[in-house]
DNA sequence: AATGAATGAGCCTTCATTCAT
DNA sequence: GATGAATGAAGGCTCATTCAT
């Protein structure tokens, strides 16, 4: 009742699921879902060829657990809301919401091969995507509209919003979807990864002035003619 | 044409290696290099199975030919200055560069599926990358950086110019990496290759005024009037 | 019943066991030996996935058990000798012979799927299939035999009494071995299965005069009138 | 033009495929098609592990080639109306039917093991068996009611036919499908296959006088009061 | 020069069985 | 006594590649 009364057997098998999924978040970050084999997949969470169909059904079902999970864990641990207060500034709330991405996407923690994962399903989606998009990318895709819009007046048409959303997510995910180019560019560089700060301010200023484009030139501003 | 009763000539072969190229180009855009199989390209170019290997050596050497052959043609058909006189303006010569950029990735004429195969070259880089990066992508990288040292003034930090470049490239590559999921948001909405214009617009005005962020707010301040 | 407060007694060990011979007959009857997986005849049998091996050893120990439990409940059931008096005519006891043999083969009741699990040992001979013929068939067999050494006279050749023996039950199982054809070339009719009576009044008649072609067509020719 | 402008690849095609559809014949027959593995066919055909996909799909494409092969080269060696001028009495067709019945599923040539493959798809039947049943089997069966027809006269009704039919059938087939316990039964008989002769002509003698257990008793016949 | 039949390594998956608990 | 997580052998199939012609 105390929660061991199989301490064992369940605590086995729950420790051979981490590390499916961890060794899983590996291989498929490395080298896709396609040229990933669940050879190597159990031989590197030291688990039998068989065990990927007893715990996930087949690949694919590991494949699924992998996003979902990493998904979940990235946003939990850089919520796109963090240290924001209720009525925070939007250029505020912009930069805390690009950083956060960056985050969830370069971080080279544990279970932050996301990002070359969610590239991977940009370039090549599986069934997975779906379910991805609508329980975790039109969530973020509707607060960064929700930003835009309170940085460029409710009138502004939502064209114009989506339009900057893009523009900032373009930014972000250029470090992450194009790593190989940018390594090969500027090798002496420090990785990226390291400098999500410093990438994050630029974004967000070069945003924030982007936006500017569109602000109404209203009577004001005489300095402009 | 001439006299030889069989096309068994080297045009014949001429032709095969055409083919070979065209439906490579095809099938790797559809699905990805690993997931091409040799079968179906030989296939739609009306080939023999072995015609591959006897062509290009082995699938990686169709590969490179492919890719390589595809920067060319796309860097021929939408030059990054086109148009554009000598002493042309900054925003000029960005406004071109931008449009000629979201052309080759996004027009969905014969060749230009090389959007599609550059953005799966990112994510999972082959050996043709190396190449690609220092014929065709190196280039266009200092270029862009030309165009806003002239921006931003010749005194402005490499790395300032280095980061609003990306910003630039990351804007642009956003409509091509990441179709599945704006198809998956916005399903309403014209595919972006329809709509090349507009994009060329929206991100050349969110460019121009977001490298404003990095003016010197000095003295120009009043040189401007 | 008694005192303990889990059925975990030896009153649940016979349980399962009882629990497995059926669904392990419901599968095999159904699929084969060989297409029956453990894993299913265990789900439907609410057991553990190694309660076969435990219980009867491994798949073929089962298997065996299922045959020989049939086998045995099947002639309980079905005795070829119901309701017949010792001295009963041999055409009587041919008449009961036929249907008690139908009607185990052919009887859908709870365990007398024995048919089909007869039908595929014919077929796919394990190493039960000894055992199922000293035990059950050869007296069977003898049986029949002697009915007929008793229709055709005593003196009529063992060759003979064995080819009309073989023309009895080859016409008996016949519903049983090819009722997937039978099914397909007249779909309309009704199943063999519930013609139980009508199949052995047919049978019954068709042999007796089919026997009589052995009758010696010496004297009695007279005799008959 | 004369058949031999490609002597070799064609020649070697076809005698791998011959030795695959016999090789697949003999494993069939042996163990059926589930337990028959690819592997096995193969490597008697010395053939790759490839070959069966190459030639024929896959593992059921080989089966049904080899099935309708079978079926069609039964058919042609041991013609049912073997030897009958049009207009031969009614029994000396049935015994021409079921003495080339009989050598069709127990003739031991070569492509003879019809008769075992033929038994297992009635036991285990395979999609196969649709096709089968249309193509030989109905036609055989309209073949016997004809015949029975003759016999019994042409008011007989439909369900006696069909009885009688199945009787005739039942009584061959026995010696197919029951070979394990015939051999079981009586070991030191000869084998059923060397006796064709001898269990057609007892087949055909007890069905002609089991028959007449339909002829209508009608007025004639004094002689049997 | 060009073919296409044949190859064999390798992939995912299934399944009866085992063994620590 | 009974469990069920884990095993590992084996199966069908795919595919880039080769080689005799």
């Amino acid at each position: 009742m105390s929660g061991s009364s199989r301490p064992n057997s369940s605590a086995a098998q729950a420790a051979t699921r981490r590390a499916l999924l961890d060794s899983g978040a590996d291989v498929f970050a490395e080298v896709g879902f396609h040229n990933a084999t669940t050879r190597e997949i159990c031989r590197r969470a030291n688990a039998n060829v068989a065990a990927i169909n007893y715990h996930f059904g087949d690949k694919t079902g590991l494949y699924s657990e992998v996003l979902a999970e990493q998904s979940r864990v990235a946003r939990e641990r850089f919520p796109s809301t963090d240290g924001l207060t209720a009525n925070a500034a939007p250029a505020e709330q912009l930069r805390v919401f690009i950083r956060s991405f960056l985050q969830r996407v370069l971080s080279p923690d544990l279970h932050a091969r996301h990002g070359r994962i969610m590239a991977r399903e940009m370039v090549e989606p599986t069934a997975a995507l779906d379910r991805l998009v609508s329980e975790a990318i039109r969530p973020d895709a509707e607060r960064l509209t929700a930003i835009m819009r309170r940085l460029l007046g409710p009138k502004t048409p939502a064209a114009t919003l989506r339009l900057c959303g893009m523009s900032v997510v373009g930014q972000i995910l250029f470090y992450c979807h194009c790593q190989p180019v940018i390594q090969r560019l500027f090798p002496d560089q420090p990785a990226d990864a390291a400098r999500i700060d410093e990438l994050a301010q630029h974004i967000t200023g070069f945003s924030l002035a982007g936006v500017q484009n569109y602000r109404t030139p209203v009577a004001p501003r005489r300095a402009q003619r």
